[in-house]
DNA sequence: AGCCTTTTCTTGACTCGTTCCAGAAAGCGG
DNA sequence: CCGCTTTCTGGAACGAGTCAAGAAAAGGCT
């Protein structure tokens, strides 16, 4: 986990002004994955007091637009931030509780960026997202959900 | 294009009711494909007059537990909403408009739902949304953005 | 065909995540 | 240390979607 001087150092590297506020968020991302807007908004202020919302929302858009941070917006759930960037990796998301894992890519090339037909797009980014249940949900709910009926 | 009585007939199949406002959004959705919640109700409206956006809610929720239609719901945008189901197929967001096409699946085994670790999860379906730049965007944007960072 | 039960639709208020705005505060280059 | 610029505060506002109670209508049954 990186400490407050390199938080500060990659903001600074990001062309950002370093900021009590920005540090707090950025330190408040790394330490918690896929962590909501709210739960952003709570951490920080229980490492710095008072903070308007207003600031975290500015913060994390300046974050993400910089890329030291990843905005991912499970369906169904809000916004939530990630601080693994740069690698192109994935996510499991539970449909029972909505927990979210991270999923290395699972192959090495990039099948799923050469579509059989692109329609004239200038495809950059492919997101795969997988739905399931997490390990909890699974052994919880009964095993009366067999379906198999999705294919990629 | 299926007709009004092949709606009714998917409706009854579904063990739905058949109401004059749900065979107006089964038949909004099969002809407006991505079409958003507003979208639908205005084309209902049309239909039908007046009909409540909370019923067009309903109706949808209904619709989509059935497997009658199925809801996207793309980064930055609105739920949406299609008729193709049951093929497993998957989309392209335009970043500049918002544009969405349908994309089948490119490769016809299912690689994306073996990751390389699956941290306990039980996963029945893999969701792909490429992202890029559709056809008249990326003609109209100067070709200023070349970066190519993402793997799949 | 006509009743009765259950489901569905209407109306209107309301929640919640997010954004907009104007002014105060703070970072940082000179 | 000063001043310009960016950032943060506080509060209002917005929009998609939800909740709740009662009216309307679908469909089974006689």
């Amino acid at each position: 986990m990186p400490t407050t001087a390199e938080f500060e150092h990659m903001l600074r590297g990001a062309s950002l002004r370093v900021t009590r506020p920005r540090v707090a968020v950025l330190s408040a991302v790394h330490h918690h994955p896929h962590a909501d807007t709210s739960a952003i908004i709570s951490a920080v202020r229980e490492d710095l007091g008072e903070v308007s919302h207003q600031a975290v929302y500015d913060i994390l858009r300046a974050l993400t637009v910089a890329g030291l941070v990843r905005c991912i917006e499970p369906p169904g759930s809000v916004a939530r931030y990630e601080a693994r960037v740069g690698d192109n990796h994935h996510h499991i998301v539970c449909r029972a509780c909505g927990a979210i894992a991270d999923v290395d890519c699972a192959v090495g090339s990039a099948p799923c960026l050469t579509p059989s037909d692109d329609h004239g797009f200038v495809i950059d980014e492919a997101e795969v997202v997988y739905r399931g249940l997490c390990p909890s949900c699974s052994t919880t709910t009964a095993t009366t959900d067999t379906r198999k009926d999705s294919r990629v």
